[in-house]
DNA sequence: GCGACAG
DNA sequence: ATCTTGTCGC
């Protein structure tokens, strides 16, 4: 797939923020999604003795589920993690990754934030903006704030709010286990984003998406 | 000054 | 993210 919007890595903090501020008025939080026959899942991996990164894009039919394309790539870390800034330092070996598909997903599941975020622009918006591709965060844990008890059957969701806004749902996936963090990327609104993920955990707490993914870039990274 | 803080 | 043993359960 071809990424369509380009900009520096090599940021410093005060730019990558500034960067961030500019780009998040870029973010759609409705849905402009065409039917959806392949959903993606990007993850990445680290080695801190190499400072190196590895990132894989899976692409899933999405009804059967099954993978019909992988691909990987490499890199060494330019940006520290900075909570809040988490794109600067995952981005650039998956969007390696994603440009090497021959295919352009349909819908494509981060792990990580969407809008529920500081400055409402998480790696999952960062994503669907540079490849102008759907995108839905799904994170493991919270970024920021609290959100109200949610209920403890699967598809059971309590809001995420923020300035009295609401940024994203916590959506409990699974009968009893721990809830994840839903939020527009780009694209998507939020009850079609927590249809979505919904419909990708079939058997865990994690989508099958980015649980593909995670295991191609660990498997890889042993080597 | 102190705490919070995606992966 | 990653470092890590055993243990509970299908």
């Amino acid at each position: 797939m071809e990424q369509v919007v380009f900009h520096d890595w090599k940021l410093s903090e005060a730019e990558a923020l500034e960067l961030q501020c500019q780009f998040a008025g870029r973010v759609e939080r409705t849905d402009r999604i065409d039917y959806v026959n392949t959903v993606a899942g990007v993850d990445v991996a680290y080695d801190e003795q190499s400072n190196r990164l590895v990132a894989a894009a899976v692409v899933l039919n999405a009804t059967s589920l099954t993978i019909i394309e992988q691909a990987i790539a490499e890199d060494v870390a330019q940006f520290p993690y900075i909570p809040g800034l988490f794109s600067f330092r995952e981005l650039p070996p998956i969007a390696k990754a994603l440009s090497q598909l021959k295919c352009k997903p349909d819908l494509i599941i981060c792990d990580g934030q969407g809008i529920a975020h500081p400055r409402r622009f998480g790696l999952a918006c960062h994503v669907g903006i540079l490849f102008d591709v759907p995108t839905i965060g799904c994170g493991k844990t919270l970024l920021r704030g609290a959100h109200e008890t949610v209920g403890t059957i699967r598809g059971d969701y309590a809001p995420l709010i923020d300035d009295r806004e609401i940024i994203g749902r916590a959506l409990r996936t699974q009968d009893g286990i721990k809830p994840v963090y839903v939020s527009t990327g780009h694209r998507v609104s939020l009850p079609t984003a927590c249809t979505w993920i919904l419909a990708l955990c079939t058997k865990y707490r994690l989508p099958e998406t980015t649980r593909h993914a995670d295991q191609l870039v660990k498997s890889l990274l042993k080597r």
